[in-house]
DNA sequence: TCGAAATCTTGAAACGTTTCAACGGGCAAC
DNA sequence: GTTGCCCGTTGAAACGTTTCAAGATTTCGA
């Protein structure tokens, strides 16, 4: 593989003045540049990122780690840091961790080798001390996505979740329902409190009681909420609707109603948190809270080269993104400008 | 950051000797091995992975690339791909073309400049001259994924598609259906080619007469396929079943018909290729023939491990993977051992 | 006890870049 | 015609590893 001396002796120049027109183009002559290119053009050189990080202390990489990258949230969330990193002259080093923090220990100990400039996390469970020692080591700007973590400094971009369990929650009582089951994750995690919160502040604000009863903790995980599902089912009073505070837990849900023959909203209604790419393709087509994936994703990013310009400094900061509520067919009433589904 | 000159001062070794303890442990006494260990514990010592590739002519990277990593199918690929190659010692580069050509020659124009050892790649579209000149270029061993590229000599692991479309279709016909729409790719590539044959044939061994006005292609993408849909909807005799022979195209069916208010069996039946990770959370459950994808993704590492070994040589072998048919409820047929379906 | 062989350790070169100080030549000002 | 400056070009050092030949030490047989 033809490297740059090759290139140099090829257009009877420098090694330097090729590096020049690799990377500060202006500092050398039309003349010796064109050559310079030509050469390159005709060896097929393509310079050896290896080196290059060696000599610049700098990568060009930059981490991405999420804990499941089967689950559309963060395949999206990977698409639109790559092409928003891409246009940043970045590379994005996907890890997955399977939701399992050794492995994801074991990522950022791979990241660290390769020297990314920048990580962005979407971190699984809660914080170890450990994993807070790997990050810091890394020693490069860490932005926090989906689940902020206290103490450590970092940026972060998060949903309002408040909000997400509010809306859908008050989305269900505006279409009649008074006992609401909620599947969420767990507790000790923020984001789920959260939810949580929203949940039932919506049915304070409409005067309804809080049942502990109705909810269920079923880890953010699919089979579980499959079980909570069935428990809600086999309560005295079952509730009328179900809120699934993430997609998974969604899917999990749905699969305990199938399973029964039970249709929404004929006989259920249900909303999820986050939006789902075949939403629109199940009869009835599903409702939803929706994650602004890709804007966060770009938020994320965005903080992150703000950091390694340097145009951003002090203090961690927290983005709240607003949620987006989907209303389609399966809490029971019609879609706007749209007439009624007819069973 | 510490260097390895750093722990070598700090061991009271030379350079040299942590080298070996890094690589060839059994080289150093066990005195030495111990007093060097502690001190890149000590200074918690992480490799430069770029200098280590510039000097070792070996990155320990792999590239994976895929068309659309929102798609469960190349998702699930990367997650086989990545476990198997962390089992190895390699890192997964993977980047998503969104199957655009000039994404995916420029993705492997970053891959050559990272010096991938390896290259797992999903064709999108057709074989551009273009692009075979980017992969010889790489000059690293590249396994083909999904779709074969004839006449490269590259290894290639794909599904036996002519009998995933053989078995969907006679899956229906034994369901009883004589009219079988087929919601297909464009016959250029030779997957869909394929599984349109392996139609024929189940049809010509029913007895049953080939229709080409039952069979449309719709891109292997998803509003295509809702159009395609509408269209067999709107046929003077439109087909009791439909067959959609990709996951996109699965879904884009699923809409029309829930946009139409139509249900499987009762309306008409549907099975598709590619199992979808809800495929058990909607009703009537879907059916459908299933990619071995973890299996797939395996076998491509292991061609490529192979390759790398030096283990296999000579010219490029093609491993064909059997389909497998989960019958579920959107086809008129009880699951085994299930009751059927009360609707 | 000596020499040879085996085992462990090491200095130095090499990998492909970038960067920086220094160089040379042209040109404007005096 | 000299001085000084600017601009484009370059040689060489440095980045952090691995590798290899050679040096040092130990082991063993004669």
């Amino acid at each position: 593989m033809a490297t740059i001396r090759d290139v140099a002796r090829l257009a009877n120049v420098s090694v330097a003045t090729v590096s020049n027109v690799l990377n500060s183009a202006d500092r050398v002559s039309p003349e010796l540049a064109g050559r310079v290119r030509a050469a390159m053009e005709k060896l097929s050189y393509t310079p050896h990122a290896g080196a290059r990080s060696l000599r610049k202390r700098a990568s060009g990489l930059i981490g991405l780690v999420v804990g499941d990258i089967t689950n559309p949230f963060f395949s999206d969330l990977f698409e639109a840091v790559e092409d928003a990193a891409a246009a940043s002259g970045y590379l994005v080093l996907l890890c997955n961790s399977n939701e399992r923090s050794e492995r994801e220990e074991a990522h950022l100990r791979m990241l660290r080798t390769q020297r990314i400039d920048g990580l962005i996390l979407a971190p699984t469970g809660a914080v170890s001390m450990n994993r807070a020692s790997l990050l810091a080591q890394l020693e490069v700007p860490v932005v926090l996505i989906d689940r902020a973590m206290e103490g450590l400094g970092y940026d972060a971009v998060v949903l309002d979740n408040r909000r997400a369990g509010f809306e859908a929650t008050q989305h269900l009582i505006a279409c009649g329902h008074r006992r609401i089951g909620l599947v969420n994750g767990p507790e000790v995690l923020r984001t789920a409190a959260e939810r949580l919160a929203g949940y039932r502040e919506a049915l304070l604000a409409a005067g309804l009681p809080f049942d502990p009863g109705l909810v269920r903790d079923a880890g953010f995980r699919e089979q579980p909420a499959e079980q909570a599902m069935a428990e809600l089912l086999a309560l005295p009073q079952p509730p009328s609707a179900v809120f699934a505070t993430n997609n998974l837990m969604t899917i999990g849900v749905m699969k305990t109603l199938a399973d029964r023959g039970l249709a929404c909203p004929r006989d259920i209604s249900m909303i999820g948190i986050d939006d789902l790419p075949w939403a629109e393709a199940v009869s009835p087509q599903l409702s939803a809270v929706a994650q602004p994936v890709r804007a966060m994703g770009e938020a994320a990013l965005d903080l992150l080269l703000r950091r390694l310009g340097g145009t951003l400094q002090g203090p961690g900061t927290t983005t709240v993104m607003a949620p987006q509520l989907l209303i389609r067919r399966s809490c029971g009433a019609p879609a706007p400008g749209r007439p009624a589904h007819v069973d």
